[in-house]
Formats: structure tokens, C-alpha cells, sequence
DNA sequence: TGACAATATTTGCCTAGGCAATATAATTAC
DNA sequence: GTAATTATATTGCCTAGGCAAATATTGTCA
């Protein structure tokens, strides 16, 4: 690693126009994507974040607690509440693991199946909107960017 | 508005990969961000997100709590319980105002200016960092494609 | 085997946002 | 001037994430 980072914000910077801020934007446009989604997935008896959890079941990227935990980036503790309230409307069912008393196998029931299949389509067009006016490459791009973003803040700072 | 918009997620793509989607990223990348500030800004007593109403009270972007709201993006019941939080530790003051019984303004306590000085660098070397490797223009991009995003999904669905 | 470490799940306590309802005050329309 | 509308602030109820502690189970190693 030969090239310099730029110094992006100084001490002033940081305090001027608030579209000017990645910070506030990343919030925003987060906040915001997440209540359009909750909109239109209400027909559906399921909130925004409801959806990555059922996603991560149906996708078989993992069948515990801590693996959904670990596939979404939410802590182990606030999953095992969001199960809860998927096990409460009968989209997800819990058992306790016969090889390993540790763990709790979480599967979808034929309504959480159902729902796992209707969903992406709704998700995909509230994307689509929010994505309008962006071309190929720029929507390569954000997604790229977003990458980086998310890495470096993943790696020690 | 010749110019078609590109169905970037069919049925299927939304399910695929969870670095694909546009939705997963910028919610993944908010809330990194949002912890790695809370850990710089713990020693002095303040959270992430009470930082955006001091930030608009000291920019003298408003000064009552609908206007924080309205500046901060957030919701007004959302904005009273923050500034509950905020009195409490000091950062500031509530008063009713004489001209309209309505409104309560809102002010920096002298600490609360004082934080308010201290805190930009803070953010603004958490935010360099999970910038390092950006040029800048990539810096002006990711500015741009977010605000575009936000502001797609705050006009009509 | 027995002490120790690692892993999985759950729970409690905190901050935090959205929505809806309420009370109060100001503004506008008639 | 009064009625209807609009704006401000607050509160209750909900979902939701982070952190730390507690518990149970499994694996490791001496």
C-alpha cells in the first residue's frame, strides 16, 4: 500500500451541510430504505428487519441462533428476540439440537416458506425505486463503494 | 425524464448474495459506522446519535424540538426522549418559550458548547478511516449516489 | 479424570426510532 | 369572532440493536 489516504474531514468539515457528511447520509438513506420496505411488507405481517433473519433460513445459510446472528451482523442476543417474535407469528419454529444440546435448530414452517418466496420481489422493486436514475455502473459502483466503506470499518481502527 | 430506469432486481437477484444488494449494504454500513463513533466518543459521555441534535443546536440549525427533529431527520416523540437523555447528562437546557406557548427552546448548556467544539474531529477521523483508499473522487461519488438514494426514496413510491 | 477454555443461548438493562393519540396553542378561513 | 385547521410537544406502545452477565454444553489438555 503505496498511496496516501486523504484526509477527508478536519476538524471543521464535519460540522458544515449535513449532505455533505457520509455519515449522516449512510444514516439517512439507511432510516429511510427501511421504512419504505416496513410499507410495503405490512400486507405481508412483517417488519424490514423481520425479513433478514427468514432470508438467511430460506437462502440454508445457517439453521441456528447464532448462525442467523452471525449472517445478518446483529448481535446473538437481540436474534434470539427477533425469533421470538417470528416463532410468535408462526414463520419460524425452534428445537433444541439432539447432537449438540447447545444449540437451537431454527427452521421455516410452510408459512415462513411461503413468505421467503412472495417477499424478494417486494423488496427488490422498493429497491428499484430508490435506485431510479442510476446507471449500470453506477449502481456497480454504489455497491462497491459501500463494500469498502463497510470493510474498513470492519477492520481494526 | 427520457431516460429508462434499469430493473436492477428481479425475483430472484434479491436472494442471491447478501454483498449484492444495495439494501443489505447500506444498512450493514450504517450501523458499523454507528458503533465505531460510539466507541470514539465514550469517553466523553455522549452516544452516536446525540451527537446530530447538539451538532444542529450548535450550527444554530434550530432551536426547538421539532426543528432538531425536523434537522436530524428523526421522528418528534423520538427528538423529546433524545433531549430528555441529553438534559440529563447536561449538554442542554429546555425552556417554554414566552412568544409561542407551543414551543420549548433549546439550548447548548456551556458544556454542551464545549462538547460540541470537541467532537468534529472525533467523527470526522472515524469517518477518514472508513474512507481510507477512496480517492477523491470516489469520495464525491459515494456523496452523490447516496444523496440520490435518499432523495429517491423520500418522493412518492 | 478434572480444570479450563470455547461456544451457544438466553436474559436484563440501556439507547433508539416509528406511529398514533393527546393536550395545548396559534393560525386561517368563513 | 368563532370554527376548523395546523403546528408543537409529550406520552404510550411497539420493534430493534449493543453490551454484559448468567447458564449450559462441548471440547481440550495436562
Amino acid at each position: 500500500m503505496v498511496s496516501k489516504n486523504i484526509k477527508f474531514y478536519g476538524s471543521e468539515t464535519v460540522s458544515r451541510e449535513k449532505n455533505e457528511s457520509v455519515g449522516y447520509l449512510v444514516t439517512l438513506a439507511s432510516r429511510r430504505l427501511l421504512r419504505n420496505i416496513e410499507t410495503e411488507l405490512k400486507p405481508f405481517n412483517l417488519t424490514a428487519n423481520q425479513w433478514a433473519p427468514l432470508l438467511a433460513l430460506a437462502n440454508k445459510q445457517s439453521n441456528t441462533v447464532a448462525g442467523c446472528a452471525r449472517e445478518t451482523g446483529i448481535d446473538n442476543g437481540a436474534m434470539t428476540r427477533m425469533l421470538d417474535r417470528l416463532e410468535a407469528k408462526g414463520f419460524v419454529s425452534r428445537k433444541r439440537s439432539n447432537n449438540d444440546r447447545r444449540v437451537v435448530n431454527v427452521t421455516l414452517t410452510s408459512q415462513g416458506k411461503k413468505i421467503a418466496k412472495d417477499i424478494p420481489p417486494v423488496i427488490g422493486e422498493v429497491l428499484n425505486q430508490q435506485l431510479r436514475g442510476f446507471s449500470e455502473q453506477e449502481f456497480k459502483l454504489i455497491k462497491n463503494l459501500l463494500q469498502r466503506f463497510l470493510a474498513n470499518g470492519e477492520t481494526c481502527l
